[in-house]
DNA sequence: AAATGTAAGTTGCAAATGCAACGCGCGAAG
DNA sequence: CTTCGCGCGTTGCATTTGCAACTTACATTT
C-alpha cells in the first residue's frame, strides 16, 4: 500500500491529510488493491458500482445504447476517483467502466467512506467535504461535456472539446487521451466524419495535429 | 415558511427530519424567501452561485455558448433544490439560472448547509447524507440526459427522451415541459427540424400527441 | 518474407438536418 | 374590432453527416 501512497495523497478525496491519516483511515474503510488485466470489466451497467481511485492504468467509463452505439463519457486515469456517482444514491450503475490496459486500482467499501471506525472528528469532517466537493466538480465537468457534446457540428464540437482542453493548460499544444474512434465516440459523431472535419479543419488553418498532438490557438 | 413547510418537507435533501427539525434547522442556514419575477435572473454564469430550493414556480437552467446557441440543460420546479453544483466546488457557476415565471425561492447560506449552528449531530450527519445522495443523484441524472443527447438523429433523442419519460411514471402517456423552442434547446437541434420530425413520428405511428400531451407505447 | 490485425485517412452517395422564409391560430394590448 | 407578438407547423434548399467501402501505415505473429 505504500509504495502507492503518492498517488493516493494527491486526490483531493485526502486534501489536507496527512500520510498517516492516510494510512490510519484506510483499513477502516475496507480499503483493499485489486489488479485488472486490460480490457477487464471492473463493474457494468446494472450492477452495483465499485468505488476506487486508480493506483496505475486507465480505466474507460462508457455507456452503450440498446442499438449498440458506444457513449464514451471519459476516462480516468492515475489518482483519479470512479464510482463516486453512485455514492448513496441506493441506485445500481448506468455505466459500464472497463480497464483500458492493465491497471492497479484501490477498492474502497463506500459505506465505511462516510463513517471510517476510528478516524478522528476533524478528519472525518474533512473527508466529507472533500468527498462533496469531489461530486461537486464532477458536476461541473458533466456540465462541460454537455455543452460540447451539444453543439450541433463537428467542428463546433471539437472546437469547444479543444477550447477546454486548452483553457486547462494555459498553453496551445495538448495530447488527446483518446484514439480517433474513441474520439468519435467521446463526441458522439461518426468516425470517418471526424476524420473529414479534422482534415478540413486543418486545410482551413484553425488547427496542426500529428497523430494525437494538437495545436489549436484560440482566436478572441 | 410555515406555509411552505410541505414544499420543504418533501425534498430529499431533508429525509428524515420531522416538520419540527427542519424549522430549527432553517435559521441556522440562514434561509430566507425570495420572490423573482418573470425572466429574472437569479444567478448568472461566472457570477457567485446561490443553493436553495423551489416553492413556487419553476427556473430554467441554461448554457448560453458564444454563438449564442441555448443549451437548455433543464427545468426545476416545486420541491427542487437548484445550485447544488457548485456547493463547495469552490468555482463560479458556469450556468444561467433564470425564473420562468413568477418564482418563490428558499435560499440557503451553503457555507453553513454543511455546519448547522445548533443542530445535533444526528440531524447534521442526516443532512450531510442527503446532500451527497441529492449530489449524485443529480450525476445520475446529468449522465442520462447526457445519454440522450449523445444520440445522433433527431428522431433517436426523442425516442431516448420519451423512454425516460415514461419510464419514470410507467404509463404511456405524458407531458413535456417545454415549448417547442425549449425542447429543440433542451436536445440541442434546430426547431423547425424537430417540428418535422415529431410529424413524421405520428405519421409513422410511433407516437401521438397534441401540443405538450404525449403517447408513446414503446416496443420492446 | 508473408500473413494478419488494427488504427486511421479518403471518398461517393444517400439521408438527416440546419436555415430561412412563410402561414396560421391565438391571446394580449391598444 | 384590430393589431401585434408569439408559438409552432410547413417547406425548399444547401450543408453536414452517417455509412460503407477502400487504402495506407504500422506492428505482431508465423
Amino acid at each position: 500500500m505504500k509504495k502507492y501512497l503518492r498517488y493516493i495523497r494527491s486526490n483531493r478525496l485526502f486534501d489536507g491529510f496527512a500520510d498517516s491519516d492516510i494510512l490510519a483511515v484506510l483499513p477502516c474503510m475496507d480499503a483493499h488493491i485489486s489488479v485488472y488485466v486490460k480490457h477487464a470489466p471492473v463493474f457494468l451497467s446494472g450492477d452495483e458500482a465499485k468505488l476506487g481511485l486508480v493506483l496505475e492504468g486507465s480505466l474507460s467509463i462508457s455507456q452503450v445504447d440498446a442499438e449498440g452505439d458506444v457513449n464514451l463519457i471519459n476516462k480516468v486515469g492515475r489518482s483519479d476517483v470512479f464510482g463516486a456517482t453512485f455514492l448513496f444514491s441506493g441506485a445500481a450503475s448506468n455505466v459500464d467502466v472497463h480497464a483500458d490496459a492493465r491497471s492497479t486500482l484501490l477498492l474502497i467499501n463506500h459505506e465505511r467512506l462516510l463513517s471510517p471506525c476510528r478516524s478522528t472528528c476533524i478528519l472525518h469532517k474533512r473527508l466529507i467535504r472533500n468527498v462533496i466537493r469531489t461530486l461537486s466538480l464532477k458536476l461541473m465537468e458533466m456540465r462541460e461535456k454537455l455543452a460540447v457534446v451539444h453543439k450541433n457540428t463537428i467542428r463546433s464540437k471539437l472546437l469547444a472539446y479543444f477550447g477546454l482542453r486548452t483553457a486547462e493548460t494555459h498553453a496551445n499544444n495538448f495530447e488527446v487521451p483518446f484514439t480517433r474512434n474513441e474520439l468519435a465516440d467521446y463526441l458522439g459523431v461518426n468516425r470517418s466524419a471526424l476524420s473529414r472535419e479534422l482534415s478540413n479543419m486543418q486545410k482551413a488553418g484553425l488547427i496542426e495535429y500529428s497523430g494525437n498532438s494538437f495545436v489549436y490557438r484560440k482566436q478572441s
